[in-house]
Formats: C-alpha cells, sequence, structure tokens
DNA sequence: GCGTTATCCGACCTCGCTGGTAGGATTAGC
DNA sequence: GCTAATCCTACCAGCGAGGTCGGATAACGC
C-alpha cells in the first residue's frame, strides 16, 4: 500500500473544500457526513493540513475551514507531503533535509556504499512525486462534479 | 512506505543470482551471509520468484537457484508484482484481473460512482508501473558492479 | 453572561500485518 | 546413508494504522 486513509481522508476534505470555495468556512461536521467519515478522525487529519499552511480555520460558532489558497494553486505533492509525512519506496529510507534529497540506506552506514536497491527505490519515487506534482487540487474537484454528486 | 522488505530482499537477490549467472547454482545460505540476511525469511521469498517462474531451482547437495532468463529479459514490474502480490495505492483499491485492471473502489461499490481521489490514485500507480517496467535486473546488476564490492 | 457551536489537543485502545522463527519433510550428490 | 540443499507449514512478537474519548478553548447570538 502506497498511502494509508490520512491521504484518502484528506484529499477528499480538499476536495470537498474546494467545492464550497468562497461560500464562507465549512464545518468538519458537515463533510464528515456529507463523506461518512469520522469526525473525531477528521479533526486530526485536518490539522496537518493546517500546519502545512493549506487550509485556514476560524474558531466558534459558524466556523470551520477553507482552503488557503485557490485549489488550482494547489498541488498533491505538497498536500499528500503534508498528510503522510513522507513517500518513502522503503523502511531504509531517510532523506536529509538540509542535504537536499540525499538517501541514505541503514546498509550503507557502515561502509559508506549504496545497496543494488537504491537505484531501482529512486525512479519509482520519482515517478510517485512527478505524478503528484502534475496533478492540482483544481482538476480533481473539476472531476469530482462530473460525476453525478451522490449525496 | 511503497515496498514491504519482501521486495527489497527479493530484489536483492535477484540481482546476486544475476551476478553469478552462469556459473551454476547458488545457494540460499551464500546469499544469505554475503547479504547479512536470514535465511530462513529468504526462503520463503525466493519461493514467490520461483512461482513466478523467475527463477529456478535445483535440489540437493549442491543444488540452488538461478536466473530463469537473462537479467535483460526480467523487468521489475514482474518481479515487486510477484514479491508484494500487489501495487496499490490505496486499501480500497481492488483490480478485477478478468476485467483487465479494472479498478474498484469500496465507496462505489454501494452507489456505483468513482469518488474524487480516484483520478489521482490512478495516475500515481501508474507512475510506479511505468518506472519498475523500464528498470530491467541487468540495469540494478549493472549499477551494483560499479560501486566496489563489499564483502 | 451564558449557552451553543465549533476548533483544538492529547491520551488511550484495538487489531491486522509485517518480519521473523521453528521444525521438520523431501530430494540429490558423494 | 550421510550431508547439503530446497521445500512446506505453523507459530509468534512488535508495531503502526485507524479510530475513540474527554476535555479545553474560542467565537457568535441572545
Amino acid at each position: 500500500m502506497i498511502f494509508t486513509t490520512k491521504a484518502e481522508y484528506g484529499v477528499r476534505l480538499l476536495v470537498e473544500l474546494g467545492r464550497q470555495h468562497g461560500r464562507g468556512p465549512v464545518s468538519l461536521k458537515a463533510i464528515a457526513q456529507s463523506e461518512g467519515l469520522p469526525l473525531a478522525y477528521l479533526e486530526r487529519i485536518v490539522a496537518l493540513l493546517k500546519k502545512a499552511e493549506l487550509v485556514e480555520s476560524t474558531r466558534g460558532a459558524h466556523g470551520g475551514y477553507r482552503l488557503a489558497r485557490p485549489a488550482d494553486e494547489i498541488t498533491m505533492d505538497a498536500a499528500i507531503l503534508a498528510l503522510e509525512g513522507k513517500v518513502a519506496p522503503m523502511t531504509c529510507f531517510v532523506e536529509e533535509l538540509e542535504g537536499g534529497g540525499r538517501v541514505l540506506c541503514s546498509h550503507e552506514s557502515d561502509a559508506g556504499q549504496g545497496c543494488a536497491t537504491k537505484l531501482l527505490w529512486l525512479r519509482v519515487q520519482g515517478g510517485v512525486m512527478e505524478k503528484l506534482a502534475q496533478t492540482t487540487l483544481a482538476e480533481l474537484v473539476a472531476f469530482s462534479e462530473r460525476e453525478p454528486a451522490l449525496v
């Protein structure tokens, strides 16, 4: 499995916010009901999106969440990174942030060498990030609106 | 995490077989020692590769495993599929084999509709499979031989 | 000011799967 | 018939995913 339900729920949440964009804040309760998702769990997920500054919130009655930017300026690599933390092909993948994405492998830590699989994992990860970066939230919103609304 | 250690160990096993190709069967014990992997676990992994007809075996003393085809005819999509069973972006992804890869989602099973995330997951999965199919075992063997041998 | 509606926050729990082990049966060379 | 290897199945521990609970805090209406 590449992604967990954090990504699934989080993206669906973003799509829902994208649909309602410009019409004031949307409460999580409304989204949880229309998507059939557990509210308490959504709360924790939306916190990740807020920390990444993809959504904004207003507290109190009639509060809720809204997109921090227009949907066509939000790409999925930012969203997934915020939700999943990382997209690593393998447990031994640790990216050093300062080094600009250098990839370590537990097997080379002692010998300083790369293992045979590194080439493959790097290619796969590149393929994933590429597709994520090419997809905007606006596309997903449009896609979801072509389909007849369910609820 | 995209892949489990089954993929990691399995690919490294294939690379090792690729290096020794043409020099008779290689015992798992030798590979386990040179790669520092648990033998009993490797046994279960190589069974997956054998079922997929990527490796062949000879039993008994001086037996072992060898590639069923030359390394440049083995692509990583076949290897990973054999090792991991599937490469699904999300738990709700179920491919119907007969339908030629149609993708179901648990949320559309009752309503017959697609959800907003389907487009994204399909793209990502396509990106992964593409990279896997473009990489041959021969490339990984060559890559591993450019690096100074460790053991 | 006070109830209501909402976001925020952290501790807690359960369950399935990954990663690995144990023990033996079978097969082939010497 | 000993030994070295593949084969096979059952078992187990740890951990992270997925979700719950209870409460604190903040804004609006009256």
